[in-house]
DNA sequence: CGTGTTTGACCAGCGC
DNA sequence: GCGCTGGTCAAACACG
């Protein structure tokens, strides 16, 4: 794994902003623009109304920092905080409605890896900073879930380039499917954040990649990068991102140069455990279906912005069968 | 040497 | 209580 070399990015949000949003019968939760937007935000995704229909710089530590809410650290983490202590807690609560551990506030005591160094002492920036674990502690120590939320994505590349360094701790086999999932760590000292990857056992082309906890720092890989740094509200029903290629992402999709292009649903779900097709774990799902196309390097900035239409949230068949009741029917084929 | 990956072992939670 | 499963640890290893 290298995420180390980050692709360009732009990421665009289309759209309209009228998606019903409400829970049903059926347990498919959908929220109000304010409650996604604040997923969003609670992984440092801020996308803020205010900032549609401009461009907005990504944070790579440059002065493009504060556009699309990577703010400064420490006022990212505080956000990042309030975000998690008061502002919208029942946001996420489905991620921690299993196993009565998982009503435990967030802390500090996920483990952490010990290749990360000893822990800092938390300056508030970081809403888990990990405690100083010795070994019994660490394995003595409960499990804490912090808010989760995953892409669905439709892709080659197992490990999507979100910006940030992670280190791989562990990989297992994952029953009924014969894909293992792959378990990532921030490689931010300070940062508790994982995620999983893994490919759907019913669609190989399809990634699931779990984002747990929140980064309490910038992008650590300058991402992204050479004057593909730009990210651009447009839509708020569509994000899409477009990466360009780099040594690691063309070496996983090929020999050549490629840049891709992400197109994402923004939908929002809660599945019920009995429904969740991808975990055993009860919790929200951002899934954000994307379709890939490779397109050349010099294409990418016609590309994002080449969106006068909202995209139509349209499911590819593959992706109906993958969710299906998971998107309600008023929300299908919608054009 | 620093960083990241691999992988078997261990642990906790859950269902039966 | 037991077995299964997911999640994590940590030593060994690979690589630049």
């Amino acid at each position: 794994m290298d995420d180390g070399d980050q692709s360009d990015s732009t990421i665009v949000f289309a759209g309209d902003s009228s998606w019903a949003l409400r829970s049903d019968s059926d347990g498919v939760y959908f929220f109000t623009n304010h409650r996604e937007s604040s997923i969003l935000s609670e992984f440092n995704w801020n996308l803020h109304p205010d900032d549609q229909n401009r461009n907005i710089g990504f944070c790579d530590g440059s002065d493009l920092a504060g556009g699309l809410g990577f703010p400064d650290v420490d006022n990212k983490c505080n956000n990042s905080n309030n975000a998690l202590q008061s502002s919208d807690p029942p946001l996420l609560v489905g991620s921690e409605s299993k196993a009565g551990g998982n009503t435990a506030p967030i802390n500090p005591s996920v483990s952490s890896s010990s290749s990360e160094g000893p822990p800092e002492k938390s300056t508030g920036s970081c809403i888990t900073p990990p405690e100083k674990p010795n070994k019994v502690r660490k394995r003595g120590q409960k499990r804490v879930q912090q808010p989760r939320f995953a892409f669905v994505t439709k892709s080659e590349v197992d490990h999507l380039q979100d910006g940030y360094r992670w280190r791989k701790y562990g990989q297992k086999a994952v029953k009924n499917s014969p894909f293992p999932r792959s378990y990532y760590r921030c490689t931010n000292s300070r940062c508790t954040v994982k995620k999983r990857v893994e490919r759907s056992s019913e669609d190989p082309t399809v990634i699931i990649t779990t984002y747990e906890g929140q980064h309490c720092h910038h992008t650590v890989l300058g991402f992204p990068r050479s004057g593909h740094g730009v990210i651009n509200i447009h839509d708020q029903n569509f994000i899409t991102s477009s990466t360009s290629g780099t040594s690691t992402t063309a070496g996983q999709l090929g020999a050549a140069p490629l840049v891709s292009q992400f197109y994402y649903p923004k939908v929002l779900h809660e599945l019920p455990k009995d429904q969740n097709p991808f975990s055993t774990t009860h919790e929200y799902y951002s899934t954000h279906h994307y379709h890939q196309q490779i397109i050349p390097h010099h294409e990418v900035g016609k590309i994002s912005h080449a969106f006068p239409e909202p995209i139509p949230l349209k499911l590819a068949p593959t992706d109906e069968g993958l969710l299906g009741d998971m998107v309600p029917p008023n929300m299908r084929n919608r054009s």
